[in-house]
DNA sequence: AAAGCCAATCAAAGCGCTTTGGCTTCGCTG
DNA sequence: CAGCGAAGCCAAAGCGCTTTGATTGGCTTT
């Protein structure tokens, strides 16, 4: 059933009928009423490449997902999907994933500006320094980051936690626990959000005149074994940390083996703060032995991201920036500094 | 650019340049040098709405992800869209993922048959009668099932794990061990995947004389607090198990955890075989205390069901099926059936 | 009552591609 | 040398929608 059948059965133009039922205002009452029972009774739906063509508009949104053979997939790229996919089911659109290899992602968003593949993109993971938002301005199409880059803050559309503030708090919290060596098991650094993550307990050390140790800052892909690694070396330093900072659950997890390998406690030997990015596979909140987080949903920025970026779309709005503050959560894995013989 | 100022520049017709770039025979290989090489000049692609419209195909595969608000996105499903994708992305196709409520799904594909958004699409987490292919078949779009239901296997396309063979197999090896009681962490077992590997433990126990115990097989969700909760209650019961088969990593690592708190020792006093889905974010084999697991990649499994629905929508096949087999690569966290007291 | 307007509708022209059917050449056969 | 088929090219007709630019009739305005 297409718009040509469509009209012809109800004795109307196909002008008519489309302007009925795209909402336009130049169509009766009426008319309009009696074309949307007929076209739904009919089941009608536009053909959306036909659409497509004659708009120019795709209602489609781009995730460009770099990608080389043996690499990682972010594990949080699911559950963002699935928050940014279900704004796009309710306002309408369609979600359009291309993985690529790392090194033709530039040349995938010119072809999908192009071809109109899209209308729009999300731009994930961006780094401090990141060309793709120059290219995305030169294509002229519409983007949300997720996160943030060095450009002005108020020269794009993003949508971020303020991972400063929170690990500046975390870290202040651990500090008037008397904590003075505080460990960070991050992120890999050439990503903002990971630089802002150091920056915050770096800022919060210097508040308290502690000279930030680079010897107890690492800097990695966020996996379990990774998080176990660091953990391990940084008790077999000859000043260890009392109190880490992990970027994320599964380093933590992998911490919290470390420690317990050792035969110590969190909480009482040592202090460990998570980050849960409240990824829906991973150990909620009171399930796992409660543990100190710093706290933000990935999916619920998944939906702000999308509701940004269609508001661009549809010129409804400007740039835009949301930075949503992370929870802070106290569990069971922080505790007082223990009392050193030292000091 | 498009092909009509293409072909102009060209001097030649539409018709000329549009076959010669879409390899038809009939255009001859010194225009065809021609076109390719000016087209390739003019960074010319094709408007693919239009080239959907002419053609009637999308060049897409359909992705449907039921998803009710606070659901659990399913771990494995990033992984499976990277290796998708990749082929998508080499054999020229898009992905489209669409997040729906779970009572929306089966519209959801009348829509996207109907509107002709994709040609085919892929089917998640088959359920052990599973009503979404009879619609699909009603609608004669191109299907393959990421596993199996209960119809008749080759009634459609399907890439699936030999589950019950890697279940027989490693309860096979824990019974030869001399461990007689086995227990079971699976996944939720209207699942067909987790039906059959139930199937494959029963068998193996059966055909050792031993009648399976319900008391020490649950079925739920695959994170990991519920890998704990299940082997912290094995452990407390009256006759536990001194085996332990997981569906996932993430249950088993929780059920590591739990044996570990109640201070027994993996491999000595209780064995544990995980499935390892070898997702990219989770401890690889050797990194984490080598486990010993059943092994497939759920990116290959993604691989291979792209392949297989493009081959199956260009025509160049009817249903096809692949089994792969799970490796069974034998770590530390099993061991001889601990001597009891009794027997 | 003529003029003007608004509301409601329509015919037709795109959107940029593919594909059908036809038209030249040209080389070859009988 | 007529006749024919193949090779190579083209014009034009869709694909199913949106949108521009009429057209109509009924009502108000002067």
């Amino acid at each position: 059933m297409n718009l040509k059948e469509l009209s012809e059965q109800l004795g109307l133009s196909q002008t008519t009928v489309s302007r009925a039922l795209n909402g336009y205002p130049e169509v009766s009452e009426e008319t309009r009423r009696r074309v949307e029972a007929f076209a739904r009774k009919m089941n009608y739906q536009p053909n959306s490449n036909a659409r497509r063509l004659a708009t120019g508009k795709s209602y489609t949104i781009g995730h460009v997902v770099p990608l080389s053979d043996h690499d990682m997939i972010n594990p949080h790229f699911s559950d963002f999907i699935a928050g940014a996919g279900e704004i796009y089911n309710r306002r309408g659109y369609d979600m359009l994933i291309s993985v690529v290899n790392a090194d033709t992602e530039k040349s995938v968003y010119e072809s999908l500006s192009r071809n109109r593949r899209v209308d729009g993109v999300i731009v994930h993971g961006p780094r401090v320094k990141d060309d793709r938002l120059t290219i995305l301005r030169k294509l002229k199409l519409p983007f949300v980051v997720h996160g943030r880059t060095s450009d002005p803050e108020d020269s794009f559309s993003w949508v971020d936690v303020n991972n400063r503030r929170a690990y500046h708090k975390a870290a202040t919290y651990l500090l008037e626990a008397g904590h003075r060596r505080i460990g960070l098991i991050n992120g890999w650094e050439y990503m903002t959000f990971a630089l802002k993550r150091r920056e915050g307990l770096e800022t919060a050390l210097r508040q308290n005149g502690i000279e930030p140790d680079p010897e107890i800052m690492v800097s990695s892909e966020m996996i379990e074994p990774n998080g176990h690694g660091a953990m391990k070396a940084f008790l077999a330093h000859r000043d260890p940390p009392t109190a880490v900072l992990c970027s994320s659950m599964l380093t933590a997890m992998g911490a919290s083996r470390a420690v317990h390998e050792s035969g110590m406690e969190l909480g009482r030997d040592i202090s460990l703060i998570g980050y849960d990015d409240c990824l829906s596979f991973l150990p909620a909140a009171g399930e796992y032995p409660s543990m100190t987080v710093m706290q933000s949903s990935i999916r619920l920025a998944g939906k702000h991201c999308a509701d940004m970026l269609i508001d661009l779309i549809d010129g409804n709005a400007g740039h835009r920036n949301l930075l949503l503050e992370a929870e802070f959560v106290i569990g069971a894995s922080t505790g007082p500094a223990p009392v050193m013989a030292t000091t």
